[in-house]
DNA sequence: GGTCACACGATTGTTCAACAATAAGTAGGT
DNA sequence: ACCTACTTATTGTTGAACAATCGTGTGACC
């Protein structure tokens, strides 16, 4: 205790800085509880779960700067433990890592955006042509898109896009792939990324309920070729539409 | 400079440990050099890429545990640093984290194989349909394939071994995604896991280098129909050819 | 002799404390 | 206003310590 490190008055400081970041630190207390003593799962797991949550929720905006000793302070964890989290919470895209300066949270740019729409292209209609859908596949989508056509007859925005994911994780797992599964992971959570922060928008997801319908159609009745052509269409359009959003 | 790191002095300690397995420890020691000071990157990046090296030559065998302390002592870093090392290996699939147990040399399965070409199939026949091959991508392509012809003559095995996974590296590269080839390097790096420990094989890529070489002719002349189609056949008969060796 | 329980030892998982190295911010001089 | 040097904050790495877990060997008991 002879050694006074910043993170001892850093508590006080923040209290008393009036105007500078007290609200934002408001919010990482919110969504930064310390952990619990839940499962005995690594540790680092359980810290990047809530990072991934904060992040994926919008409540850590992209650009923003995660600092350690705040952090660790907030969890309850130690600096190690913590920048094991973050090496994962990179691999995942969600985070960039720059040298001697800090791990900052993932801004997705209009590149990321037309390369998100190409690696799916190439993986749903990949998983589409390369292999059959047996009936409880079909069905298991089927159910997925009743329940994005309930929560929009709801208006319930995040259970769509939940769904609307749900949906593509599912089709690309038709290729029994672990490593193909993650990749499409990684995928939707830069996605959710691009969603991050704009919520207010008018909801992008309900247009695409109903192709989501479609498709499952299609392969209901094994029409794989339409179902491709579905998909592609599909795709580009989703990517155009996106993209215009962004721009504006 | 002025700080004395760490494996300045670990080549005197290391020569200075008898052994108890004396023949492990030879081999350890001859792959897990300590780290020079060489460039400022991490520690944690380098200390990967010398036991990726390691384990893609087959220095390391598949099953093989890692132990903590032993790698610690060889190459003169800490704990911490290497777990983030291992950690990063375990990312890339090559090394299996089992847990209060160790990191182990990842041994790949039949089931391995399956997935590795149910992977090149829809990312190398996806690059193939969705994107033009420029005449310098075609250039790039036939340079690598008379690498390997090069080789073959020479009967460097690895060499071909080499060229060929640059091969289809390059060809998924036309994809322009980052993250498609990171996977693509993931992919190929299992595959050399399965190579790894069986080099006294008969040359098993001699048979592809011509179909790579039929490939590039039609890629530049631009017949995506069949570049397709005969990237399909080689990629299922690669995979029999394969899946048959290693049952024997 | 076989089997179960328990204790011991080795290894992994996590924390704390310290220091080096780089980046950022600040004061001072021109 | 601009450059420079100093100061400070943050990251990168190490070391030591301890808790938790696994594996093993040993001994009691049947």
């Amino acid at each position: 205790m002879s050694r006074l490190t910043p993170h001892d008055v850093a508590p006080t400081s923040s209290a008393a800085a009036p105007g500078t970041s007290a609200d934002l630190t408001d919010v990482w207390d919110q969504w930064l509880a310390p952990l619990e003593a839940a499962d005995h799962a690594y540790v680092p797991v359980r810290v990047a779960g809530v990072l991934r949550r904060a992040i994926s929720a919008g409540q850590i905006l992209p650009g923003s700067k995660l600092p350690e000793v705040k952090i660790t302070d907030r969890l309850g964890v130690s600096r190690h433990t913590l920048r094991s989290a973050f090496q994962m919470l990179a691999a995942d895209g969600l985070v960039d890592r720059q040298p001697n300066r800090g791990v900052f949270v993932h801004e997705p740019t209009g590149e990321d955006v037309r390369e998100i729409y190409r690696i799916r292209l190439i993986l749903e209609t990949g998983a589409v042509r390369t292999t059959v859908f047996p009936p409880e596949a079909v069905q298991q989508l089927k159910q997925i898109t009743r329940g994005a056509e309930r929560a929009r007859e709801a208006g319930d925005v995040p259970a769509m896009a939940q769904a609307n994911q749900a949906f593509h994780q599912r089709l690309v797992a038709q290729a029994r792939s672990p490593m193909l599964d993650e990749l499409m992971s990684k995928v939707l959570a830069r996605m959710r990324l691009v969603f991050a922060g704009r919520r207010g928008d008018p909801d992008f997801h309900s247009t695409y309920v109903a192709g989501n319908v479609k498709l499952a159609d299609l392969l209901s009745r094994d029409q794989r070729q339409e179902a491709e052509e579905h998909l592609v269409n599909y795709l580009l359009s989703a990517e155009r539409d996106l993209l215009r959003r962004l721009e504006n």
